[in-house]
DNA sequence: ACAATGTTTTAGATGTGTCTAAAAAAAAAG
DNA sequence: CTTTTTTTTTAGACACATCTAAAACATTGT
């Protein structure tokens, strides 16, 4: 069994993975999980050890299959508890993260099935992130970034990537919440910003903001 | 914020003191926590130092106000957590304990008043067991145990003082459910078992059971 | 090609929670 | 009131997860 330590680099490596698509490197491992790129090498050898990742010096790491079924299995966990805090326990999309960082870590494959079961087996959580079935299968709905979106163009916002609090507590006050129609009125060369509208109001955002928000046209 | 070890010892010193009514000393938490005397040593020095127990070398150990509270607040934590499981998971009485142990250690009040909220403010647990209100108020339903009941007499089974998984089992397979009315047939001096009469059936429990049986007359 | 810069690893330290073995104190027995 | 037994504490060790400082390696720029 696994230390809640082991699992959150697991799951961090695993995020990274798949959002940089390239060798993870000690520096960025360290700056996520905010530990001193020393102990993540330290961790890294014993993941390796217990074979859940390949790890060569000075080479960067990658998850091996039982490494990424593992994170699977966390992110499954984190997103199935945000749901149920939303969906059930009243709590306000950004609120859900810090919470479901420590559930996460309870280890109980039947709770974990059951909460899937009684949620009525959720598709997306609170951030329309998706999210795992049991069997380690994650749909992949077809996003793309606001971004990459063209004057004129509009589409509907059904992901963010982003669960920082702050960030959530900004979006919710400008009416960016999951659903709502996004119209790009103008876009700035100079800072990469954008003046969008949305319900007949326009607003402009930074880049900050835009490279969090994903839409399905 | 305490570790998930200081809480397990601030837990267990409340429950010896509530049991036993007389000042805890280190072998009994030692048996409890399933850890040597002296681990338990370091343990009551260090919860001493943080204010939440009087300690004083070979004279055990009494949490003081600041320690009850922290004590009722997880055990609150672990019988809600144990109720939800039961009443909204389909989990049977005796599998809620395990993974109750890990989620009491879950931290947020938030969650806690939340999730009690979500289950209407349950008085007791599936075992029976009183859950301590939001300002730690625990109510104090009056229970005698099995063994002070004189033959001839009956009783409804509420609460059990013991939530392990093969005990709890062993109930159940014998009928033997929160609720059930129980009837004194006959009492054996020899081993202090008993004879008793359920629904018409009548059959022999001995000592080890009797005495986690509580019932209200 | 090699010096400067950046990245990663090693060495050695710390705090937490545990252990075993031995010493000290308290309780029980004679 | 001693001696024996039991309980509790201390001393010293270890695994884990972290850190700082220094060394080793890799990359970049001239
Ligand atoms: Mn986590
Ligand atoms: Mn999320
Ligand atoms: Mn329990
Ligand atoms: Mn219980």
């Amino acid at each position: 069994m696994l230390t809640k330590s082991e699992e959150n680099y697991i799951k961090e490596i695993y995020t990274l993975e798949t959002e940089h698509r390239t060798d993870v490197n000690t520096n960025l491992i360290a700056e996520k999980i905010e530990a001193k790129a020393s102990s993540v090498t330290d961790m890294l050898k014993k993941l390796a050890k217990k074979d859940l990742l390949v790890y060569q010096k000075y080479k960067g790491v990658k998850l091996n299959n039982e490494g990424k079924k593992i994170a699977l299995s966390i992110v499954r966990k984190h997103r199935l508890w945000e749901t149920f805090l939303f969906e059930k326990l009243n709590f306000e999309w950004d609120e859900v993260h810090e919470i479901a960082e420590q559930l996460e870590h309870i280890h109980s494959e039947k709770l974990t099935n059951q909460l899937d079961a009684f949620l009525n087996y959720p598709k997306v959580d609170p951030h329309g992130d998706p999210i795992p079935d049991a069997n380690g299968k994650i749909s992949t709905i077809k996003t793309i970034c606001l971004s990459q979106l063209k004057i004129g163009e509009t589409g509907v916002f059904i992901e963010v990537k982003n669960d920082s609090e702050k960030f959530l507590k900004y979006l919710t006050k400008n009416n960016l919440t999951l659903g709502t129609i996004i119209k790009v009125i103008d876009k700035e060369e100079f800072d990469n910003s954008l003046k969008i509208e949305i319900e007949n109001k326009q607003f402009n955002i930074s880049e900050d903001v835009i490279k969090n928000i994903y839409l399905k046209k």
